[in-house]
DNA sequence: ATACTATTGTTGTAAATGCAACATATTTTT
DNA sequence: AAAAATATGTTGCATTTACAACAATAGTAT
């Protein structure tokens, strides 16, 4: 069969990328239509640390994806704008800067949450509710099994 | 219910971009390993002059979502490596470049295709392959849907 | 006909990214 | 106890990337 050829742009891998790729620039256009004031890794950060107060840089750049430098440069980003602070401690005896989330930051991530989702709603309504879901979930187990086979220096 | 917030943690913008990302590092990882010589763009670029011989270079640059100045930097590369070719011809009474896939190029991307094959099978093998094409034709009508809705200056 | 606009590809530049090296501190090894 | 290895965060740099400006050409408008 002519149509299931050996071809990158036949697989997961060309679907997954391109539909990131654009996924990512309609997410900066809404961003820059909305005003919203700090960068979409700034905001995946801020969302990470929200859900997980007290993460240390490192364990938030395993999350995030990013190594420890950008990460610890989008952090100066958020701290300049008093949306996370980040307090010396200790984790197994060792000094980590460990994050949290500012009243401010919490106010700025739900006007962001709620300013998009009409917008990402849109994106997905013509997908079944349930192929959406079902979507995520696969590729959550996609994405679990490719942590384990990654080999991430950060 | 709490397992359902209004999170960036919690979409399917977060589980695409995560696992395009991991792909992404596991991709370079293995061209790395296989001592493939071209990049992973360049792949990209090769694979989709080889299905659309003749095209030109800002339509390759809608298909593999670049921006002109990089699509014609990848073409260097390409060019250089004797895997493409560049003809200057017209469309629409236009001068272009049309791009050809030379015969070193359809060597080096029927080597390419075999040598990842088994690896990037193994990567979805723990998902049934029924699963993998659902997913795939999923994020195919995503992505023909985002494409409409994001405005690309390309 | 002249001026304006649009298309295609290239060049230049500022920003983002990844990687290695470093400083500091702790654990492990010898 | 001294030395080596590991963990954490920062800094520097070289590469990549996106965006704007440009050159060349063709269509459109006034």
């Amino acid at each position: 069969m002519k149509c299931k050829e050996l071809h990158y742009t036949n697989s997961i891998h060309y679907e997954l990328e391109q539909t990131a790729k654009l996924m990512r620039i309609l997410t900066a256009q809404l961003f820059e239509k909305l005003e919203i004031r700090i960068s979409q890794d700034e905001y995946a950060a801020l969302d990470t640390i929200s859900i997980n107060p007290g993460i240390c840089q490192r364990d938030l750049a395993k999350l995030i994806i990013k190594d420890r430098a950008n990460t610890g440069r989008i952090l100066n980003c958020l701290e300049e704008k008093n949306l996370v602070t980040r307090v010396i401690d200790t984790k197994d005896n060792r000094l980590v800067k460990k994050l949290e989330i500012t009243p401010d930051g919490i106010k700025e991530l739900n006007s962001i949450n709620i300013k998009i989702k009409s917008y990402m709603d849109n994106v997905t309504k013509k997908i079944a509710p349930e192929e959406v879901d079902r979507v995520q979930e696969i590729l959550r187990g996609f994405r679990l099994d490719l942590e384990k086979v990654v080999e991430m220096n950060i």
